[in-house]
DNA sequence: TAAAATTCCATGATATACCAAAATACTTGA
DNA sequence: TCAAGTATTTTGGTATATCATGGAATTTTA
């Protein structure tokens, strides 16, 4: 499966529209079936907790796979009905246009504070939307953050011990 | 499957007239075998839960899955009477005119405290019909509710680790 | 026949599709 | 390695279609 990678800066217009990275596309074409029949590919937007800034967009296969996962809970149980308040009911359907561009709609702009600009973050299986200096400031932070770690419990560890795991 | 996303707020006239929202309209559209034929689609709202101040509007085919559930309980079973009263009972067609727009009955509105303003909520496979504020007090119950979970209980767990046993 | 419900029509607002220029990246040949 | 030509991407502007909504006309019901 091709990944979502790199930063890539955009301007947004007064319609809030945006051109996605052309790398992006590539993911999202692979991943959306109606590609195949020359449609524009479709991501999903998800604005998963409130004071969150950014959203998360998702190809069309790993929406599918968290979803799949939130439809094999128990239909009315509670936990079923929260992630589906915090997935489905904060998500959108985004689709492509010929140029290369989606729409952010006013209220996806207000939420993320995202006026002329806006940058794309590369994060694997999903990829992320931030107001430039949003994204800087959480980017330090995360810096810190992993700084503040000592060799024994540095994240990267999690990467090495699962792998031996496996074999 | 297409699924219904995101939230989004609609005027309700006096006579209970209410515009469903164009993205949902395409998910009842793909699910409802009438609609090849030229005929507006329609959906399933139930009005069962109890204390659940709002309507849940089911696709043909999601309303069909549920009803399949319910037939395979035993026929005359006790737990199959009381579904069968809280699912069918407690429901009713409607068909979508040419405008996009369903009614909800005088009874439906007064079973949701509705007036002048509804709002949509996409789940999934179905979607919800609140009073706007009503809506605002659920979603910041279910909202809290989330947050009272720590890591190791977090509803998202279920999604995460269910997929890492999957690999 | 009056009230209620449904269908039909009209319109401003919103979103989508279309076209085109500017900027960037890629290819190829020397 | 460079440079010219070509293709792709990004971006702006405009036209078109769709959507949400209100009101009137028609049908149905009681």
């Amino acid at each position: 499966m091709r990944r979502f990678r790199g930063e890539s800066l955009h301007k947004v217009d007064n319609k809030g529209r945006v051109s996605i990275p052309a790398q992006f596309r590539r993911v999202l074409e692979e991943s959306d079936p109606d590609f195949e029949n020359g449609i524009n590919p479709s991501c999903v937007l998800v604005h998963s907790q409130k004071g969150k800034k950014c959203l998360e967009g998702y190809s069309i296969s790993s929406i599918n796979e968290v979803d799949d996962l939130v439809s094999n809970l128990p239909r009315y149980s509670r936990e079923r009905e929260i992630l589906e308040r915090m997935l489905n009911a904060q998500s959108s359907y985004a689709q492509i246009d010929d140029n290369g561009r989606l729409v952010l709609s006013q209220k996806l702009r207000e939420l993320i504070n995202v006026s002329a600009e806006a940058i794309f973050i590369g994060m694997g299986d999903k990829f992320q939307i931030w107001e430039p200096n949003s994204y800087n400031d959480d980017m330090q932070k995360i810096e810190r953050e992993f700084e503040a770690y000592d060799d024994s419990n540095n994240p990267f560890n999690l990467l090495q011990s699962s792998r031996i795991l496996a074999k």
